[in-house]
DNA sequence: CACTGCGCACTCC
DNA sequence: GGAGTGCGCAGTG
């Protein structure tokens, strides 16, 4: 096991590396290593075997030489290429995402599988020749790296193995063209420790279990030396199959980032560099976000854009760098690039089209109340059937100003506590005809052994039916509410404005413990109907039973970061609980005319409004567990705590 | 001199 | 034309 300390010098070397066009090679990431963190060039080595090893960095060839990349960096873009191969394809195992899926499986397996990703692919027919899913490994390092790099695989005894790649057409397949041969191909990574068919294969045979092999142990070929630079210019195969284990290293490496943060700076002098606290890292990444808020909040108003400073690298090292006075750090620009470049990773910043720096408009990071947060917070629950990359380019487009001036004046007209939740409650709460029957229950019943599973009506029965109208109110508006207590119930008025012209809408809702419906035009404001009121069975739901709560924290409202994470642990999501406890989570809320942006862990309250995108993507836990947490728990709980709530409808 | 930034060429899709 | 890579040169401290 690498440590953790030279695993991010090294990644972060690698990705200064690439940052300034150079070629990551051993010499570089060790000199940049010993230079920055005093660490010893062959401990370095060492170090970085031990990554190759773990697929957290990939080892490959490039043009002839050896080169080193940050498996997470390799895995992301994989993971663009998958959104967009899933959306228009038939989602066939071939697919890079499909292979980042397998990867998972192969090196996890400790969480539940989601059924959209394992099963699918599982099910799969054998890929023929050719179309194998080790192919898709090298879709996996990105189709244009493809036939550039060879991923070299550490294998066991050191040595790096062919998986047929250069001979695609001979072994089968693995998509590899004869252009391949020209010293450019893939060798995968066995994953020294893991159970990867490669390293246990000892034969050249490729059938269609090979095809899901990651790569292939080939006795008596040629092999590369392990780890450095002397294995350069050796005979090299290719193993199109390594994409799984890169992938799957890639995604934890990726939760490992997120989860901690990283980059070493301004450690001089250190000897091997252990006395520097991983804290360092840290805080440049914590000032870098404080600097960007700071420096949103300084320009706001200036070159900010509604609320939304647009700031470049110089000003924000220009800001740290007052500050580094403070501190013995040497803050370079390069450093605090990739310390930027990690926490828009991590979805702390926020990097526009145009290149400018911002804090996001949700997820972690942002702290200042703003309608432009707000209208986003609204737009997410609104629209939640929406794509993200679409909600970006909304953002995007907010950032440069190009909407219209009355969704802020709009959004302020919020006067009530319920309307900030109504319109969170938007999407989410929308009524999934997957609620099935389940045993979960509350965390704090849990805990005290309190409590009887109690089966209780589903809440799709005819009584809490919601009629929707429509699937939403369209992709492209902004809108507001303003709501007022009659005595014929809770009207909506519902004020979108779509491409700049304003569409209002009155929406009135039914009576508590009626059909909830709303009507509005062509769109349709999906509110959850109303749940008796004092109610006292707690809805610990995985799918839809209800289990009577005896507990205090019978609400989900009340529930503490523990209850939290003691919930999805029993959900059967342990690892991920962690996510929840550990996580600090931006959550975003309106009250009495303001969207408050509160960074903290995720409590009941903050579970109740989280989206789908900030269990998908803020949490830093895998997209098959939490597409389960989220559409099994999350927006179930979330529906019937609004349900039971009675505010909205 | 080491480090850094980046224009540009190469390559693939 | 976009994207990934990295050579090679110029600028900086």
């Amino acid at each position: 096991m690498s440590e953790p300390r030279y695993r991010e010098w090294i990644l972060e070397t690698i990705d200064s590396l690439r940052s300034r066009k150079a070629r990551p090679d051993l010499e570089r990431i060790c000199r940049m290593v010993r230079r920055r963190h005093g660490s010893d060039p062959d401990r370095t080595r060492a170090e970085l075997d031990k990554l190759i090893q773990e697929q957290t960095v990939l080892k490959v060839s490039y043009k002839g030489s050896i080169s080193y990349r940050n498996a997470a960096k390799v895995q992301r873009k994989c993971r663009k290429k998958v959104d967009q191969t899933n959306d228009s394809s038939s989602g066939s195992c071939e697919s890079v995402g499909e292979q980042t899926k397998h990867a998972n499986f192969n090196n996890d397996g400790d969480s539940a599988h989601s059924p959209t990703d394992q099963e699918e692919c599982e099910d799969k027919e054998p890929d023929p020749p050719g179309a194998s899913p080790c192919c898709d490994l090298l879709s996996q390092t990105s189709r244009s790296t493809k036939e550039k790099e060879k991923i070299l695989s550490p294998v066991s005894g050191n040595s790096f193995v062919s998986c047929g790649a250069t001979s695609s057409s001979v072994a089968g397949g693995c998509g590899v063209k004869a252009s391949a041969a020209k010293d450019r191909g893939l060798i995968s990574q066995a994953g020294g420790n893991r159970s990867s068919p490669c390293r246990e294969s000892g034969t050249t045979e490729r059938d269609a279990s090979d095809a899901l092999s990651p790569s292939k142990r080939v006795e008596g070929e040629d092999t590369l030396c392990f780890g450095h630079e002397g294995g350069e210019g050796k005979e090299r195969k290719t193993c199109s199959s390594a994409s799984s284990a890169i992938s799957s290293q890639a995604q934890r490496n990726k939760q490992s980032v997120q989860l901690k943060p990283k980059l070493k700076v301004g450690a001089k002098g250190s000897g091997n560099g252990s006395e520097i606290p991983d804290q360092t890292s840290a805080d440049l990444g914590d000032r870098l976000v404080a600097a960007v808020r700071s420096l949103s909040e300084r320009n706001r108003g200036s070159v900010a854009i509604r609320g939304h400073a647009l700031l470049g690298l110089k000003e924000i090292l220009g800001y740290l760098s007052t500050q580094a006075g403070q501190t013995e750090e040497k803050l370079t620009r390069n450093r605090v690039k990739v310390v930027l470049e990690r926490e828009i990773e991590k979805g702390r910043l926020r990097r526009t089209r145009l290149g400018h720096i911002t804090v996001p408009a949700r997820g972690m990071g942002a702290a200042k109340p703003s309608a432009r947060l707000l209208k986003s917070a609204l737009q997410d629950r609104h629209l939640v059937k929406k794509e993200e990359g679409k909600e970006a380019e909304l953002m995007e487009a907010e950032s440069e100003g190009h909407e219209k001036m009355e969704v802020e004046r709009e959004l302020t007209t919020l006067a009530d506590p319920q309307v900030g939740v109504a319109g969170l409650a938007h999407g989410p709460l929308s009524l999934s005809p997957e609620m099935r029957p389940c045993d979960v229950s509350h965390p704090a019943m849990m805990s005290e052994e309190k409590f009887q599973p109690v089966s209780l009506p589903s809440p799709l029965s005819p009584k809490h039916s919601i009629h929707q109208e429509a699937e939403s109110c369209g992709s492209e508006e902004q809108f507001g509410f303003t709501w007022s207590d009659t005595d014929a119930g809770i009207i909506c008025k519902h004020r979108m404005f779509q491409r700049g012209t304003e569409v209002q809408h009155t929406c009135s809702t039914m009576q508590p413990h009626t059909d909830c419906k709303m009507e509005v035009g062509v769109s349709s404001c999906l509110l959850t109907p109303s749940a008796s009121p004092g109610v006292a069975e707690e809805r610990g739901i995985n799918g839809g039973v209800f289990v009577k709560s005896e507990s205090s924290a019978v609400n989900p409202v009340d529930w503490t970061v523990a209850d939290v994470a003691s919930y999805f642990t029993a959900a059967g999501f342990p690892e991920q609980a962690l996510a929840f406890r550990t996580q600090v989570h931006m959550l975003n809320y309106i009250t009495h005319n303001h969207l408050w942006l509160e960074t903290k862990e995720i409590d009941g309250k903050s579970l109740l409004l989280m989206q789908r995108n900030d269990v998908l993507t803020g949490l830093s836990i895998r997209l098959g567990p939490a597409l389960k947490i989220y559409e099994r728990h999350v927006k179930v709980l979330q529906r019937t705590h609004f349900q039971d709530d009675g505010a909205f409808c």
